[in-house]
DNA sequence: CGGGTTTGACCTGCGC
DNA sequence: GCGCAGGTCAAACCCG
């Protein structure tokens, strides 16, 4: 499901999501499931050898972030999103999202909540406290890859992929179009 | 008024 | 060296 690819010292990770409903898309956007993380878009670009566009994202949570996120669509299953994931973010968690609400800083927790109950495996994702101060480049992402889990693919994980067919085919066939 | 999105231009890396 | 494709910037626009 999930992929790293560790090149030129930066890891690179890829996902493979199910698109959601086509209503759901803007005329010329893409609409992503939430990933907790606030995402502002910067640039899209029509990608040879696809007939769909691919956009690119930048995390806004934190204004030094180096967090970056392309998410396009499968071109050998239009009802499927392909996001990478480059660099990581030098933040715990949004920070202008959830925890800005003025109430409270837990309210992060409130939206993985939510999702635990799809998770009888006991998944429980570390969530860096802001109070113990935060390393710049803390390991959280990464620990991420490690569980081959990560929030979004928590989101999709809950029923859209039966398995990790669709992924597969993504992966084998990637020139029926030339 | 501020933040996010859109969109064209510009820059860079790579292959021929 | 040139052209292509991908990636980023920045100005204009839109929405809350």
């Amino acid at each position: 499901m999930v992929k790293w690819e560790c090149r030129k010292s930066q890891a690179k990770k890829v996902v493979c999501i199910p698109a959601p409903a086509p209503a759901n898309s803007r005329p010329t956007g893409e609409v992503v499931p939430s990933d907790l993380w606030a995402w502002r878009k910067y640039g899209q670009k029509p990608i040879k050898g696809s007939p769909y566009p691919r956009g690119y994202y930048r995390c806004s949570s934190s204004k030094g972030c180096s967090a970056r996120k392309q998410v396009e669509r499968s071109r050998t299953d239009p009802n499927m999103l392909v996001i990478t994931y480059t660099s990581e973010h030098n933040h715990p968690w949004p920070t202008q999202r959830n925890a800005l609400a003025g109430t409270n800083g837990v309210q992060v927790k409130d939206e993985l909540q939510t999702l635990e109950p799809s998770f009888p495996q006991g998944y429980r994702p570390e969530l860096p406290e802001h109070g113990s101060g935060m390393q710049p480049d803390h390991d959280f992402f990464s620990s991420l890859g490690e569980i081959e889990v990560d929030p979004i693919s928590m989101l999709l994980n809950q029923g859209f992929l039966g398995g990790d067919e669709e992924e597969d085919n993504y992966n084998k066939d990637l020139d029926p179009f030339g």
